[in-house]
DNA sequence: TGTACATCAGTGAACGCGCGTTCACTGATGTAC
DNA sequence: TGTACATCAGTGAACGCGCGTTCACTGATGTAC
């Protein structure tokens, strides 16, 4: 026992993913106001000041994890638009993402989007994602990806479901039949008068 | 000079009120992340300690303002339904609203709306408002209030494009015709490939 | 292959800050007789 | 109408806290010769 192993190399090697990771970690455990640099340097084992060797300022830290969260959203549909009807298989998707990652999706969304500007990463993932979106919500394939009001509304449809889900303004378990029977039905829901 | 008249007197009249004008001011200029009980108070020119007598803590302060918030909504919502579309003029609304109060309807929408449980009067007000989404949505008068798939649709589609819209994912000059677009439309937007 | 040195990813202590909240209090207001 | 008193909306000082960030540093790693 006087050898004590380290437990780690004095380099950590992958720090920037590390933090990441543990930065969503807290994410799902409560939500975006309550991840720190402080607390996902702690979650990992490592001095606070670490961090600084590889993200400039907090905000740096949780544009980077949004960036993330955007790329694996963009994934997550692209895989799904290769069935039958690709906008069902998007927006599935996409309401999927929401439920299983909701502290992300929050994130993602949150004060972090509107700043987008200052970092280059999150603009070029988040504008993938979107131009994802409208490419297959307006049905071309090679498109213009200016907003029209149809791909607009499917956006729309989705994004809002997303958002009232992870909410809890509907119980999950329902959450995704709902989804579902009205992604089926269209995505044009019909206007009818009670069942 | 001698007598400087009290700019205040003693008692506020209206301190509640006064606090809840003063965090919506604060949420307003930034957003639901920097409304403090404490920069309210300062707001009003108070003492931090006063806001105690009225609200027995920060959080209980942000389910009043948010509860103001539902109920400025519904109030909306149901003003807007006497047209010849119920369900157009309330999205409308809906979506007018968050636009002009942003801050308030990230707050109504935040993770205060989680914790509603503990606050029996947000949760009478965002559930009043719900039920009149669903109600108008569903097209019944009487009606049942549970959710069923074409009224969770046309929820979905006024809160996504609501949340898109505030988050500047769509300039805020486009995002009212884009809005009366898609509602004219439909609200079940065609799908039509590209323009 | 060995040595000298630059690089750079870590460390721990400390900073100032503003927060929510508690405390003991003051003094104006309202009320009972 | 006057007085005694309870009520209660305010005050200011202080608390502990955790945060983001800066500082001067240490020591392992990689590289040039």
């Amino acid at each position: 026992m006087d050898e004590a192993p380290a437990p780690r190399p004095y380099r950590h090697g992958n720090l920037p993913n590390a933090l990441r990771a543990a930065a969503r970690a807290i994410l799902d455990e409560s939500g975006p106001q309550d991840v720190g640099l402080r607390e996902s340097a702690r979650r990992v084992g490592v001095s606070a000041t670490a961090a600084y060797r590889h993200f400039s300022s907090k905000e740096d830290l949780l544009a980077s994890v949004a960036a993330e969260g955007f790329r694996e959203l963009t994934a997550a549909m692209e895989a799904a638009v290769n069935g039958p009807d690709p906008l069902i298989g998007l927006g599935l998707a996409y309401v999927e993402f929401a439920l299983q990652k909701r502290g992300l999706f929050r994130l993602m969304f949150g004060p972090i989007l509107v700043e987008r500007g200052k970092y280059p990463a999150l603009n070029e993932a988040a504008n993938a994602a979107f131009d994802c979106v409208q490419r297959v919500a307006s049905g071309v394939e090679g498109g213009r990806q200016e907003e029209n009001a149809s791909s607009m509304a499917a956006w729309g449809l989705v994004h809002g479901l997303s958002a009232l889900f992870i909410d809890d303004l509907v119980p999950e378990s329902r959450a995704r039949e709902i989804a579902e029977e009205i992604l089926q039905a269209g995505p044009r829901p019909e206007h009818r008068p009670a069942a």
